[in-house]
DNA sequence: AGACTGACATACC
DNA sequence: CGGTATGCCAGTC
């Protein structure tokens, strides 16, 4: 069960517009708690609402992917096909960008 | 209740 | 420039 925090976050991140990627401290800005980016990630990482909040458009400041539950590359390669086609989207893993 | 963990960020060496 | 170290927040063990 999904606590208040979580929910928000969730929310923010189901905000985020198709073909388009936040990062983390941009959700916790949203939730109100800027530095809370690491509880942010704590709540995607259990992801309840796995097909619903589109987590893997949620990547670090740098433009890294970070981690993700299914694996980061796997996430980056669905990210490409989901709506970043073009690059404008800092699309990296691990510092290596991939477009 | 206390300590550890985790998908980060920033600072410092 | 790259790796290490510390701080942060919420959740879970």
């Amino acid at each position: 069960m999904p606590t208040k925090f979580e929910e928000k976050v969730y929310k923010a991140v189901k905000k985020i517009p198709k073909g388009e990627v936040r990062s983390y401290e941009w959700v916790a800005k949203q939730i109100g708690r800027p530095k809370s980016v690491r509880a942010v990630g704590n709540a995607l990482n259990k992801n309840p609402y796995a097909p619903i909040v589109p987590c893997h458009r949620v990547i670090r400041k740098d433009g890294s992917i970070g981690g993700f539950a299914s694996g980061a590359g796997k996430k980056v390669e669905l990210l490409k096909r989901e709506g970043a086609e073009h690059c404008s989207a800092r699309t990296y893993v691990n510092k290596e960008k991939i477009c």
